[in-house]
DNA sequence: AGGCTCTACTAAACCGGTTTAGTCAACACG
DNA sequence: CGTGTTGACTAAACCGGTTTAGTAGAGCCT
């Protein structure tokens, strides 16, 4: 009874209580009106032009298995009028109700450098593919942003995170895959380069052809591959004999993505005044800047000095002399990414645990290696 | 009286009627419920456990000028609660009810690119900056893809599109800014970079140094610059008093990123014989093959044949010789697209005709251009 | 006692879909 | 004649906010 007193106000203070059942009484009397034509059209339009309800159009429309029972006839009726007026679902609106955004957030340093934008491009290939977006947010480093991004992703209702180059402490409530990032967390999955074949295939080449006095610089700290490279380096090495000398090891510092960082290292090496006759470079853009640095200081390459880039950026191939490099395979890494995110979220149960992706370096031997030459003590003599 | 017969029957068949009226009387009886924890915390949980309504919620929370009334007192105890249990607002639903997205389409014909990714760049410096982000995606230059983006982008609800070096035919009813496209629809904001100038940067440059057979390289058809470029540097070239010669001119073929394109087209301006001591490329990366396809031929770079690229990547200061090249400011053409697409969305009114904005290019001067060597006749003997 | 103004809030419509639990008419069966 | 069953469809809850129109109660005036 205060059931009906407590409610029947409600009705009474609808301001336009009654506007539903009028539609309901225009359907039943068939009457079939056009849409006015204003913006795009909503399900509820094309349900009055139908005579029916808007259940029945979405049910229909999403081949749902309620609808079974509905006649081809009315099927027909509902395809063809969401054809002539262009229907769209609202994708916002289907979002909120179904908890799905379709959409996966991706975090880099920085958008318009080469390495994350060749990861992008195989993450892209895979997600449009399957019908899903993706938001970017680059950190530049920023411990803050790198602390901060993710949530504003989450907030932003995405269903997951891919995290390229970055550093992941986090625990976050939706699935989050690394490439290359230093992962501490548990429960992330992770597409890394298998350092120690990386390593092996770079220091191999080059202790075949005769180097043994071999330089090395080392990446930034912040640069998430530089520990686990650098030991799978020394790894590599002490399995081949090759001795590695602390002064021919030198450390990028700076965050310019240009090859003056290289430039700069290599001049400090070259100040040294120590020997060597081949140098393994953190990645093409420090080996650019490291052969630069050479030739300056009198040094040809790869006559007296040898030089192993890594990544195999576009530009490698077109360097002079072209870069010897050990290629990293970003785009392929995205698209794992993304396979591995979509699969996450598809089937949450699977995957929950940490993963490890191991993906294959590739040696790329182009012009700036070569065999140790047997008149090296010229240069040396030279040097002196 | 039909009215209320008709109404009625509503109220009797709702599921869980009094569910709301069982939650106006917890909240007048002052019971504080903490709200059961599971899943992220909903406008709805705040107002039961402070015993005020959504409505109240979201007035303060929004600082909407509604809740000038709602004493501090009130409005204190509500910012302590959204702290404390870390409120956040769900993104999607706030979507659906005020009809604003705050996302950008940004339409690019390949992420990976250096053009598109340096563009990108300066897009995100600034939408992230004004709380927006952006959806990418990449048509490779397919004209269905091309056709069909705009469309999903828009069903995706963004507000507005950035399209990077892509052509645009079509008419949509969201704010659309082109970074270089060739734009023939009108009420799009173009933001282009004065052409006229950058040939003039180059052409006087060489010019200057005595050059006077210049060879030119042109852009691929599907190429949105091509065409202007190219009509600019005639222009230019006119202006000068600098002919040019239709077999010194080649034109860039096929899609590929690479310097490939610039080198397999050099070697066959090179098979004709014809005679040049400059060489002006389309961009960068096809001045880097040419460069390698002159050498290949014996000639030397720059005292046999100088070459001038565009864009200025980041690889043009480190190639062997250091790139001269015409600089486009990529990333502030990002930003000033980024800008004028908000100041449409938040402006509707302003900037609704076509508007031009247009950057000025910068000549780089490096090691690729030299003045005219004296003894050019030798280079002529030993190519003949 | 009634009317008016304020203050402090709230009900409920609304955004535009999806989905569950029904309704209702018609027919079949015992 | 009552009782299932089925076919065709719909009401309304729901997602989680925003926003408008309105209410209840206190204080003041007359």
């Amino acid at each position: 009874m205060d059931f009906v007193a407590l409610s029947i106000p409600k009705l009474l203070f609808r301001p336009n209580a009654g506007v539903y059942t009028a539609r309901v009484r225009a359907r039943k009397e068939k009457r079939h009106v056009l849409p006015p034509q204003n913006g795009p059209v909503s399900q509820r339009m094309l349900a009055d032009y139908l005579g029916l309800s808007s259940a029945t159009i979405s049910l229909v429309l999403n081949g749902s298995p309620v609808a079974d029972s509905i006649p081809q006839k009315t099927k027909d009726r509902v395809f063809a009028a969401a054809r002539n007026f262009n229907y769209r679902p609202n994708f916002v609106a289907r979002s909120l109700r179904t908890q799905r955004s379709y959409m996966i957030g991706v975090l880099v340093p920085e958008v318009s450098e080469g390495y994350a934008s060749a990861v992008m491009g195989g993450i892209e290939d895979q997600l449009l593919q399957e019908g899903y977006f993706y938001l970017v947010a680059s950190h530049r480093h920023m411990p803050d942003l790198i602390e901060e991004y993710p949530q504003v992703l989450q907030r932003r209702s995405v269903e997951g995170l891919i995290a390229v180059d970055t550093p992941w402490t986090q625990q976050i409530s939706i699935p989050v895959v690394s490439v290359s990032g230093r992962g501490k967390s548990k429960g992330i999955t992770q597409i890394v380069l298998d350092h120690e074949r990386a390593a092996e295939l770079a220091l191999e080449h080059l202790y075949h052809l005769g180097h043994r006095r071999v330089a090395f610089i080392k990446g930034q700290s912040f640069s998430s591959d530089t520990e686990i490279r650098w030991n799978a380096i020394v790894k590599a090495a002490k399995r081949l004999g090759l001795e590695i000398r602390s002064e021919l090891v030198v450390q990028l510092e700076g965050d310019s993505p240009s090859p003056e960082v290289g430039y700069g290292v290599t001049h400090k090496l070259l100040a040294t005044r120590e020997d060597f006759t081949a140098l393994f470079a953190f990645n093409d853009i420090s080996a650019i800047g490291s052969i630069r640095a050479l030739r300056e200081n009198g040094y040809r390459v790869p006559e007296d000095v040898s030089v192993v880039g890594f990544d195999d950026i576009q530009s490698a191939a077109f360097q002079n002399p072209a870069l010897t490099t050990v290629r990293q395979p970003l785009r392929r890494m995205g698209r794992l990414a993304a396979e591995n995110v979509l699969s996450s979220i598809t089937a949450p149960s699977a995957h929950k645990s940490s993963r490890r992706i191991m993906v294959e370096p590739e040696l790329v031997v182009r012009e700036s290696t070569c065999a140790v030459s047997t008149r090296k003590p010229g240069r040396s003599r030279r040097n002196r």
